[in-house]
DNA sequence: AATATTAGTTACTTAGAGGTTACTACTATT
DNA sequence: AATAGTAGTAACCTCTAAGTAACTAATATT
């Protein structure tokens, strides 16, 4: 999802504009106050391709929410753990993880097959 | 955006799956606890197309989020409002304004263009 | 008889997010 | 000399969410 023209400043808008896309929230949720290698994060987001995985590290890289590490190791070894920045986003995706956790959105799920 | 496979019922997931579209957590903050015509929905967010707010609308309805109320007038007038259900997100809704409102998430939508 | 008003629908097109598969680099281990 | 292990990349494809433009129904108003 690409940036959504926003004439009022809505700040919904804006935040969805910036972490709207499919893989962006649960990557940050994922990491937490964790750090985390390249493959863990494949395999907690088993329906997640390395490409699009990949793609989407280096945009929360881009846009400082995350920060990677590369250790001189072989095989090699890189972790990923999110900046003060994007720490500001976990009182979000506990409201995320909250609701998700609800009785409608549980339900809401299998209605979606 | 359609539903994400979730094997390890990640409720952050399940959310996304939900309301992760481009649109439905804007439409969903527009109507906070207001009633709505489709025009003024329009109005308020003049980027998205009378199609897309339409099909947005049909399936916020179908999740039961919205209620959709026609009268009988001319020219046609049809309301929409959150259900008691819908109303369940708007503190999330209100955690996402939060964080949109911040000076880091001001600075990166600037980033994005 | 033309125009306005509202809430859409229809038919068509398109960008690009996302997916698939195979491959690479480098070394240690069997 | 083959295999494993890690963190990706490259080339290619596909699908669908989203966008565009024109149109409709029904009546009141000019």
């Amino acid at each position: 999802m690409r940036f959504i023209d926003n004439p009022y400043q809505c700040p919904v808008t804006r935040t969805m504009s910036i972490i709207g896309g499919k893989w962006k929230p649960i990557i940050i949720n994922c990491l937490g106050d964790k750090s985390l290698r390249f493959g863990k994060l494949n395999q907690l987001m088993p329906a997640i391709s390395n490409k699009v995985l990949s793609n989407e590290l280096k945009e929360l890289e881009a846009l400082t929410l995350i920060e990677r590490t590369e250790f001189q190791e072989l095989p090699p070894r890189v972790e990923y753990k999110l900046t003060m920045a994007g720490q500001s986003l976990l009182p979000l995706m506990h409201e995320v993880a909250k609701w998700g956790n609800s009785h409608l959105a549980k339900q809401l799920e299998t209605q979606l097959h």
